[in-house]
DNA sequence: CCCAGTTAGTCAAACGTTAGAACGGAGGTG
DNA sequence: CACCTCCGTTCTAACGTTTGACTAACTGGG
């Protein structure tokens, strides 16, 4: 094939539907009914193949501005997530792509990292009618915000994070991921677990040290305030944690990590601080990316299907009334992966 | 504020020009014509006060499909990317998005990972008028594809990534940014580098390349092809080119990484065969990201533009007509990120 | 043979916006 | 005072689809 020579051939006019009508010998809306696959509608075979026939040849395919104009609906979902950086969004981004192609339509996903004004002007440049609904993925969303959403009287959906009080989200089963992971640790012999957790306004931080604490209450253990850290999902806040651990009057021999993205750093630092991972700490932490297998050492987790809560999170928004109320955990598998991060405690105290 | 109960409050049907217009006592074509700031409009400052009163009063915002109906153009600009898993991707992105919006545009991003087509399912989605041109980053593209995307008469743009022959497109400097690199391993003494390149079909890995012979070339040396190896991009990569290396004859003692994704597999792998980095190989890969301060050791990178690169590639495609060619190289500074990866080369052979 | 009911379509009116053309009045010019 | 020009606005015809209402031709039953 040669390629033509610029970004487009001279813009020669679409083919509508009348082209096509025309061209079969029918009225459009018959042609508009077949492209529809409209069950109301009765046609001979005979000329139900011209029409197919026709919009074949003219390679026709449907003016969507004029659909939504004529059916109030735009085709496309809007998928608010605070960062693209962030890889735990993109698996959630991969799995609402694909519900949304399921369903012929269009994922449109923003950040609050361009625009100056974070969900705000998301919502501006949406303006009316260019998305049907709307999912908001982590992040916080402000008092405005969240009034401004209600006023476009958009069905919207939180992802991965339940909303202050209404019931409008789907999240998956955070506590349980983090009993998995927890136990694995104490399954090796750890009694001096500590967590690196997520930010006080997160959601799914709460939940995971709620896990947490359960597991350690299960095993017959206090948890221990001091071995309780607070983070933000990032690697900086892990480097933080395990500063704040390691200088504690006793340090903890394994770590759950409420998120790959800190684990970075919790691992970067520990290996500042010449602490030997699995050999004096364990560490396991909170969602597997392909990342975590080549991180040193590679990376025990807890797989969450994210992709699976982006899909069911999309399909939710797309065929629930907005008027309804939705609460769901995703309930599909979650696994313990583990790989060379963590092992059981050093048998007695030693000198590097 | 109390959250309502649901998704959205009942549909209240939209406010239009013609309410704005039976309120303000005007025409709606008058309306619309303040709306948009037409030049050409001569109106008495009073009734454009008593207009754009009326606008805020109803809290009018235009209904896009219409807007796009009428027009013929949608306000949105499409890119296509391989994956959204991949960091790089997500600066480009974020620049795209920023650039998108200060010109009024909401920016849609698809991946190939969701649809099973490719591209081709992406193309489908779009249909007619969804979007008014399209960003192609990275990734290939079929002949196939490329046949659809010049048959659908849509603008497009090649970015970080020159499509075969036709020149619609904008890249960094990546020749320069790998020069950089290698002068750096160069200048720290280092004689024998090797160089984990990208995917033959790449054309950032072949500018890469191209730097790294270039800047051997420059210091007199001559370009060992046992010390080239052919990667993907991807950590997997990196972990298979470190074994290669490292069982060749004569091992270097400095790598030049085409990209931080594939330097993540490659400093696992010398950790896994106990290769400390850097005294016994040093290691620099091109591209910054927040990641690499945080691997084991601290990765020295290239840090490129990508973000302006993002940001170009749209201003380009929303400004340049389609039929005509784009060549643009981004010129934002590309600047060297020391970190703990790299260091001169051993004194002499000494065993572990 | 007439009416009811189906079949296979056609007709036309929206959806909300834009943009070119038209238009009534005021003010200036010859 | 007739004519032209500018000003400030209004009118109107699209843009391409969808969808409820309508109809013309058949078919079959009484």
């Amino acid at each position: 094939m040669t390629q033509s020579t610029g970004g487009g051939r001279a813009r020669t006019r679409r083919v509508t539907l009348a082209d096509v009508a025309r061209r079969a010998g029918v009225d459009k809306a018959v042609v508009s009914r077949v492209v529809n696959d409209d069950p109301m509608l009765n046609i001979r075979p005979e000329t139900r193949a011209r029409v197919t026939a026709a919009l074949k040849e003219l390679d026709y395919r449907p003016n969507v501005a004029a659909r939504s104009l004529r059916t109030a609906r735009a085709g496309t979902v809007g998928l608010f997530i605070p960062d693209f950086a962030n890889p735990v969004y993109a698996e959630i981004i991969t799995g609402a792509e694909s519900a949304a192609a399921e369903r012929g339509c269009a994922l449109m996903v923003g950040s609050s990292t361009a625009g100056r004004g974070g969900a705000q002007s998301y919502l501006d440049l949406l303006g009316q009618g260019r998305v049907d609904g709307l999912l908001l993925a982590g992040g916080t969303i402000t008092d405005e915000e969240q009034a401004t959403l209600a006023d476009r009287g958009l069905p919207w959906l939180f992802v991965n994070r339940r909303g202050p009080g209404a019931g409008r989200h789907v999240v998956l089963d955070d506590e349980l991921g983090a009993r998995l992971a927890v136990r694995h640790l104490l399954d090796l012999g750890h009694r001096r677990i500590a967590h690196v957790g997520g930010p006080a306004g997160a959601d799914t931080a709460h939940r995971r040290r709620d896990g947490y604490a359960t597991a350690l209450r299960s095993a017959g253990l206090e948890e221990d305030p001091r071995l309780v850290v607070q983070g933000s999902y990032g690697p900086g806040s892990g480097v933080q944690a395990v500063q704040k651990l390691l200088d504690g009057p006793e340090p903890p021999t394994a770590l759950f990590v409420a998120n790959v993205t800190s684990a970075i750093g919790v691992l970067s630092a520990l290996r500042a601080r010449g602490v030997s991972v699995p050999d004096e700490m364990s560490v396991v932490a909170v969602h597997d990316l392909p990342l975590a297998e080549h991180l040193i050492p590679p990376l025990t987790t807890v797989r969450m299907p994210l992709r699976a809560l982006g899909a069911r999170a999309t399909r939710l928004l797309l065929s629930v009334p907005a008027d309804q109320l939705v609460e769901e955990v995703v309930r599909e598998p979650i696994e313990l992966v583990v790989r060379q991060s963590t092992a059981g405690p050093r048998q007695g105290p030693r000198t590097l």
